[in-house]
DNA sequence: CGTCTTTGACCAGCGC
DNA sequence: GCGCTGGTCAAAGACG
């Protein structure tokens, strides 16, 4: 699946991405703004990858509103009726929660042709996925064979480092990497017999910028990881509307 | 006292 | 094989 929305993807641009294998493509699209969480900024959907098989979607905007990823898929999953839902216009996805998508639920074989030509999309990021779509892009990078998680990064504009995404995290590590001036954080979801993590890191070229990577899939709900106590309900509420 | 963060060390993958 | 780099571990400290 390769999925571009450029500029003005709010207004329902979605286009394909030249891709190397015939296969099956999903396409989404949004035509106004989905309802926003309470992260501060909109964020630019980079890449999903599955397994060793890359896949990509890439949202750019300028828009400075949130609109969660699992909106995008939950609508897709014909959740809302409403005008603002996002249309599939390829193959129909089941995936729920943003982080629980699975290869199974909506990965296709491809070959990664990642599109870094928006703002920000080519901003220094070089993380480890990111060596992997240059894997199949020029021939030469092995695919990690680390890589087996389902994966799915975006970029937010936001002066906090962690966005509250329903789920509860706990960081393992934090590491400076190559050409970056901020270093990367390592976080790993507090649910017991979950092995979702994620990663947080920077911009070089734009310290507001915030590139998240969700790496695996929930084994639970957002809810459950709230407890009454501490948990933030209007989080709660917002993903388990989805 | 339990939980979480910090941070240096260690390990594995990858390119040369 | 070696060095570089990213990812993870785990001990120590901070905090409520």
């Amino acid at each position: 699946m390769h999925i571009c929305m450029d500029q003005g993807s709010h207004l329902g641009m979605a286009y394909r991405l030249p891709n190397l294998h015939a296969v099956p493509d999903h396409y989404y699209t949004t035509s106004v703004p989905l309802s926003p969480l309470q992260l501060p900024c909109l964020p630019k959907l980079l890449q999903m990858s599955f397994d060793q098989e890359e896949e990509a979607l890439l949202i750019s905007s300028d828009q400075c509103a949130l609109y969660p990823l699992p909106t995008l898929l939950a609508f897709s999953h014909g959740h809302s009726s409403s005008a603002t839902a996002p249309a599939v216009l390829g193959e129909k996805p089941t995936a729920g929660y943003m982080p629980n998508i699975g290869a199974e639920e909506v990965s296709t074989s491809v070959t990664t042709r990642v599109g870094y030509e928006g703002a920000g999309c080519n901003g220094g990021y070089s993380g480890t996925w990111w060596r992997g779509s240059m894997a199949g892009e020029k021939g030469k990078m092995k695919v990690r064979r680390k890589m087996r998680e389902p994966r799915f990064c975006f970029q937010t504009r936001s002066d906090v480092d962690v966005l509250d995404d329903g789920y509860k995290w706990r960081k393992y590590g934090q590491k400076v990497v190559k050409n970056s001036l901020h270093p990367r954080s390592y976080f790993r979801c507090t649910h017991s017999n979950c092995r979702v993590k994620k990663r947080v890191e920077r911009l070089s070229t734009d310290c507001r910028m915030v590139i998240t990577t969700y790496e695996g899939r929930h084994t639970h709900t957002p809810c459950d990881d709230t407890s009454p106590s501490s948990g933030d309900h209007h989080t709660t509420t917002c993903f388990s509307s989805f």
